[in-house]
DNA sequence: TCTGGGGTCCTAGGACCC
DNA sequence: TCTGGGGTCCTAGGACCC
């Protein structure tokens, strides 16, 4: 089998231009919730060497004068076109794995006579249908794979598809030579480093370190890493995992908190959020955790964890809401500055596969409460109904900026583009 | 004033069992 | 002098990905 990577070419910029051509040719950003930090860039923004993750409030004066254009984040059009694209790249192959938003790997029969051809169609099919340009690597593993889509994206003549089994032994040699080992996918700055001690600081070097030596001094995942490099696949397709193992609702505030009663507050907030996801994944939690922390850019980083177990695990939003909120109760310290909260629901399994005794099952009288949540949410949305004093309600400076959003062209009606002929 | 959020997998070490 | 050994489960922390 031959690994096909097809991959979205600065996603969520591109998708913004999906529905609005004049943000073509332009620099353009998209920032992260809160509009805090630059999240995807165009290959305009690349090109003037704007960093990902860089601060707006650092760049915002330029992007006025300079006419760059930025946009809040906006997920409920990205999941949306991402869907689109999956479904679409699926058909070309009997098994296909969706890595990420912006990512599938696909199963390719080896038989299968002109891979560059196979690329291109893909290519070409979903620019017309989704709007999406995407770049197509083949290779004999999935870390090759990785390398060639690599390759297609950065070198222009090679068109957006590049099949790595086309190349020579010299060829793949000259091209693993080229790139530092943090260019491996897997590997980042602390392996480098660590990698750069025993004198492997290219790929090729990585690709030709002995497997004993490396999985004695780095583990079984760098050693992987090293056979894959070498053609044998060792990182397996996995089918798609019905249903996750953690879910996590978490955000940076808008300002300091220095009153735990806010911070406990938010935290039931996330609770219900995170509660609300697990319920439709059907599932139950057997652990929840919560934290709490100050800036991790100040001198005096405090960071406060705590977490419940449940009895039986539950979907109670009312059981989760005040195990979150009460794990911290005692280590929350009023006048630290928290600027970040979150909740996590942890040991999760499927909620079918738990069948309580009457008298195990939660004795409270808010038994049913979670499907009424679901219901109310669904039709009127999530901030009209909740737990506590304020429900799911957070206060003004807890609002999520976004204040450049673009409209949600494919979800809602009232939002849809509209076209004006002339 | 302002710096993302949501995930996965692996490993080491301790507790415990027989 | 010499003091078992192998297995499982759990958890915290590390590293990485997009």
């Amino acid at each position: 089998m031959i690994t096909c990577l097809v991959d979205c070419n600065n996603f969520y910029c591109s998708a913004e231009r999906v529905f609005d051509p004049k943000l073509e040719n332009r620099v353009l950003l998209v920032l992260s919730n809160n509009d805090g930090a630059v999240v995807s860039r165009s290959a305009e923004a690349k090109a003037l060497g704007i960093e990902m993750g860089t601060p707006w409030f650092k760049i915002k004066g330029a992007a006025k004068r300079f006419d760059w254009i930025a946009k809040s984040s906006n997920y409920e059009l990205y999941g949306d076109l991402s869907h689109r694209m999956h479904e679409l790249v699926g058909r070309y192959a009997a098994s296909a794995f969706e890595y990420s938003i912006d990512e599938s790997f696909l199963e390719i029969n080896e038989k299968r006579e002109d891979l560059t051809a196979l690329g291109r169609e893909i290519r070409r099919v979903v620019r017309r249908n989704v709007g999406l340009p995407v770049s197509v690597g083949f290779g004999p593993t999935r870390v090759l794979a990785k390398l060639a889509n690599h390759g297609a994206k950065k070198n222009a003549r090679l068109n957006g598809v590049c099949d790595w089994t086309s190349y020579s032994t010299e060829q793949q040699e000259r091209i693993l030579a080229s790139y530092p080992t943090s260019e491996t996918w897997g590997i980042a700055g602390r392996l480098e480093r660590r990698l750069a001690e025993r004198n492997i600081h290219t790929m090729l070097d990585l690709k030709n370190a002995d497997p004993a030596v490396i999985k004695k001094a780095f583990g079984v995942v760098v050693q992987r890493i090293v056979y894959e490099l070498n053609g044998i696949p060792c990182i397996e397709i996995e089918p798609v995992r019905a249903t996750k193992q953690q879910i996590i609702a978490s955000r940076m505030f808008g300002h300091p908190v220095t009153d735990p009663a806010t911070v406990e507050h938010v935290l039931s907030v996330y609770a219900q959020r995170a509660t609300a996801r697990m319920r439709r994944e059907k599932s139950v939690a057997g652990l929840v955790s919560a934290f709490a922390a100050s800036s991790p850019y100040g001198d005096d980083y405090v960071s406060a964890w705590g977490q419940a177990a449940f009895a039986m695990p539950t979907d109670d939003p009312v059981a989760i809401a005040k195990a979150a909120a009460e794990s911290l109760r005692e280590k929350l310290r009023p006048g630290v500055k928290y600027v970040r909260a979150g909740v996590m629901l942890n040991d999760l399994s499927a909620a079918s596969s738990h069948s309580f005794l009457p008298m195990f099952q939660p004795s409270y009288d808010h038994r049913g409460v979670g499907e009424l949540l679901d219901k109310v949410h669904r039709r009127h949305g999530e901030a009209v109904i909740g737990l506590g004093m304020a429900g799911m309600r957070l206060g003004a400076g807890f609002e999520m900026r976004r204040e450049m959003l673009s409209p949600r062209a494919t979800t809602h009606w009232a939002e849809m583009a509209t076209v004006l002929a002339r």
